[in-house]
RNA sequence: CUACAGGCCCGAACUAUCGUUUCGCGCAAGCGGAAAGGAAAGUCUGGACAGCACAGAGCAACUCACCGGUGAAGAGCCGGGAGGCGUGUAAGCGCCUACAGAAAGUGCCACAGAAAAUAACCGUCCCGGUUUCGGGAUAAGGGUGAAAAUGUGAGGUAAGAGCUCACGAUAGGGCAGGGCAACUUGCCUUAUGGGUAAACCUUGAGUGCUGUAAUGCCAUGUAUAGGUCCGCUGAGAACUGCUCGUUCAAGGGCCAGGGUAGGCAGCAGGAGGUAAGCAGUAAUGCUUAUCCCAGAUAAAUGAUAGUUUAGAAACAGAAUCCGGCUUACGAGGCUUGUAGCUAU
C-alpha cells in the first residue's frame, strides 16, 4: 500500500460500535490543546489506522465553529500521519484513533499542525512500550 | 453634501499545489462534472409526503378576525378602506396598526381624588331652626387624575341640568348618489350613563393525532430461565386531546437480564432556476426557450502560497422538501422621507 497524503473513506472511523469501545477503554496522549484517544484492536480492518475527529459541542456552541475545528484537525492529521501509518504497517498492528480538541479558542492551523506533529511520535513511543510489556506478560 | 429612519440589491474574484463528498465514463490506473445560505438559524406558521385512526354524541383546547385580489395553503403577499403619528397654513407626502363585538354578562381601573360608574367633598339653591345645625334639590364652577359623564351659545329655573332650541361632535337606523366590497358623501331620524376584550368572554370561520430518528423492505442475532405486583367480582386493549358510549378480552405492568444498532428505499426533476414576451396598478399568472443546480450519516466544500481590490474581515454550516414569518449581520451601491448646511 503506497503512502500518500490522502485521507479517504477507508481511513475514517465510522462504526458506532468501535467508537463506543474506544471511549470506554481507550488510552490517551495529551498535547494541549489536542488530545489523542487510541486503542489497539485485534479485529481485521481494511486499513491499519482508522481515525476520526471531535470538537465538543460543550466547548463550541455553534456548528460553524465545530466544523472549523474539525477541518483543522482533519487537515493537520492528513499531513502529519505518515510516520504512524508506516509504523503500524511495519509492526502489523491495528489501531483506532480519535483526535479531540479541548480548548475553547478556535486555533490557527499552524498551531494545530505543530501540536499533532509532536503528538504522533509520542503515540508511537507509547505503542512501543505496550508491545514490550505485552511480550513480557506472554513470556 | 451630511445625519437619522424605512425599503431594495450584493454577501469577493482568479491561479497553482495537496486533499474531502458525490455523479458520469472506464476492467483498472485514471479522466471529466457538481458541491451550503440570505438567512442554511429560531422551529413560529402554511402545505406536500408518511404512519395510525376515521358508527356516533358532547366537552375541552388551539388558531384566525376591515374589504377585494393572489396563491396548493397560510398568522403570507399585493391593492384599497378606516384610524393613529410626524411634517405642512392647507393640499399632500412618509411611517405605523392582533382593525369583529364594551348596546349579552362578569371582572378590573394603581396613586391622587368627594366620587372610577346608575358620582354630592367644597360650592349654588329651597325649607325648618336661627352664631354653629338638620332635611332636600342641583353635575354650572373648583381641585385630583391616564381617564370625571357630548362642546359652544341662547332660552329656562328657587338654583341648575339635553330640560328645550340652534349650530356642532359621536354612535345606531332609514333613504338617495358613488364603489364589486370595506367604506364614503348628502339628507332625515333616534340616542348620548367612561375605559379595558395583548381580562374572562360573546359572535363568525377553521383544525383528527403524530412527525423523515415518519415509514417500507433486506440482512444479522437470540432467551426470556428469574424477581415482584395486578387480573374473568374483567386486569388490560381499541376508537390517538378528554368524557360518554361501543367493541374485544386472558393475560398484562414494573424490575433484572440477553440480542441487534449493518444496508437499501424514503432522498434530491421540484408549487425548480434563468432569460424573453404577453396580461395585470401590483402581488401574481400564462407562453416559449434553456439549464440540471449539495445529498452526507462521527456526518463532505478545506489547507497553503500568490494576484486583483481601500478592505476580505460580519452573521453564520444543508440533514425529507417547498411557501412565508421572525431574529442576527458587513463594506458598499440604489431609492423614499425628515432635519441641517451651501448655492440658485
Amino acid at each position: 500500500m503506497p503512502l500518500s497524503n490522502s485521507y479517504g473513506r477507508e481511513e475514517k472511523l465510522k462504526s458506532r460500535k468501535q467508537i463506543d469501545l474506544l471511549f470506554a477503554k481507550g488510552k490517551s496522549v495529551n498535547q494541549f490543546p489536542v488530545k489523542l484517544i487510541y486503542l489497539e484492536v485485534p479485529d481485521e480492518m481494511d486499513f491499519p489506522v482508522k481515525a476520526g475527529v471531535i470538537a465538543p459541542s460543550r466547548l463550541f456552541k455553534k456548528a460553524v465553529q465545530r466544523n472549523r475545528v474539525k477541518r483543522l484537525l482533519r487537515e493537520a492529521y492528513r499531513t502529519e500521519k505518515a510516520p504512524l501509518i508506516e509504523y503500524a504497517q511495519n509492526q502489523n498492528r491495528k489501531l483506532i484513533l480519535f483526535l479531540l480538541f479541548v480548548d475553547r479558542q478556535i486555533p490557527s492551523y499552524a498551531l494545530v499542525k505543530e501540536k499533532i506533529s509532536m503528538a504522533i511520535p509520542r503515540l508511537i513511543k507509547e505503542l512501543e512500550k505496550t508491545k514490550i510489556t505485552a511480550a513480557n506478560e506472554n513470556s
